[in-house]
DNA sequence: TTTAAATCGGATAAGTTTGTCCGAGTTAGA
DNA sequence: TCTAACTCGGACAAACTTATCCGATTTAAA
């Protein structure tokens, strides 16, 4: 479903905001631990992430990744996925054609669309806020 | 979504099935030229299906693929994407973790697990034959 | 001012998917 | 029996994703 850049970006990305509520900042090291990733392919997503403006970087000693406590709530996984995997996910058609519409559709095109809207709609409906949530009750895990 | 092979192998199996309602046998020139395909790499996923059962190759002169008829309303798209990029899609999980589930579940699981459900659902709901229809009564396409 | 702990960013490697090439085998029909 | 039109299958190549390495830069703190 989502690159292993996505899936690292998200994990990380609920990490971070996480540990903002707690008012912590985090180290590249100690999110690669968190969510038990390759440290430096997980530094690439992070520059990623942080160029696109969804985290925010800290450079020098004691610096770090995360993001500000206003905005966990407002920061959408649907971003998180559209700065990593872009958003083919949701416009592409699922049979890879580049015409493909309901004037001149594929054979799944109608199917898909449900499939696909209904994707959209959970990752526009889901923040960041939310998946930290889950981590902070102990209920919802990133490792294993 | 679909991996490109899973998405040329969709498309050729709907090809073959209402060229079957035609009473055609098709070969892989034919097959790749109706889907916009890379011959040979197409030869590679049609040998794959017919290895899974899921089509019929017919090797010399006059050879190519077929699907029988009694088989095409029973042939579920979901087989089709089961031959080609396995069960991942149904079984993994949103963010990869090998031991998601209820009682330890990854940030996205509750919320990823009605998209693959529906997404299940979907697939093993539409056969070949469905497929098949459109094309053969032009309300779908499979190119451009 | 020096040091150590960080991120940044470019180069490169490994792995997987996608795509190509070609010789061998199969079969209908001339 | 020969030929032409096919599929089969192995080896290879290209492109993309995933992952690693390392020197440069930034910054807090001793």
């Amino acid at each position: 479903m989502f690159s292993k850049s996505c899936e690292y970006g998200i994990k990380a990305t609920a990490f971070i905001a996480n540990e903002a509520q707690k008012h912590n900042r985090v180290s590249l090291k100690a999110i690669a631990k968190a969510i038990d990733s390759p440290v430096a392919f997980t530094a690439k997503i992070l520059q990623q992430l942080a160029r696109t403006g969804i985290i925010d970087s800290v450079q020098g000693a004691s610096g770090g990744f995360e993001i500000k406590l206003s905005r966990i709530n407002k920061i959408k996984l649907s971003e998180v996925v559209a700065a990593l995997d872009g958003d083919s996910i949701y416009k592409g058609c699922g049979l890879g054609l580049k015409a493909c519409n309901a004037a001149k559709p594929c054979p799944v095109h109608d199917k898909f669309m449900r499939i696909r809207e209904a994707l959209r709609i959970m990752l526009e409906s889901t923040t960041v806020k939310d998946l930290a949530q889950g981590l902070k009750e102990g209920k919802t895990y990133l490792k294993r």
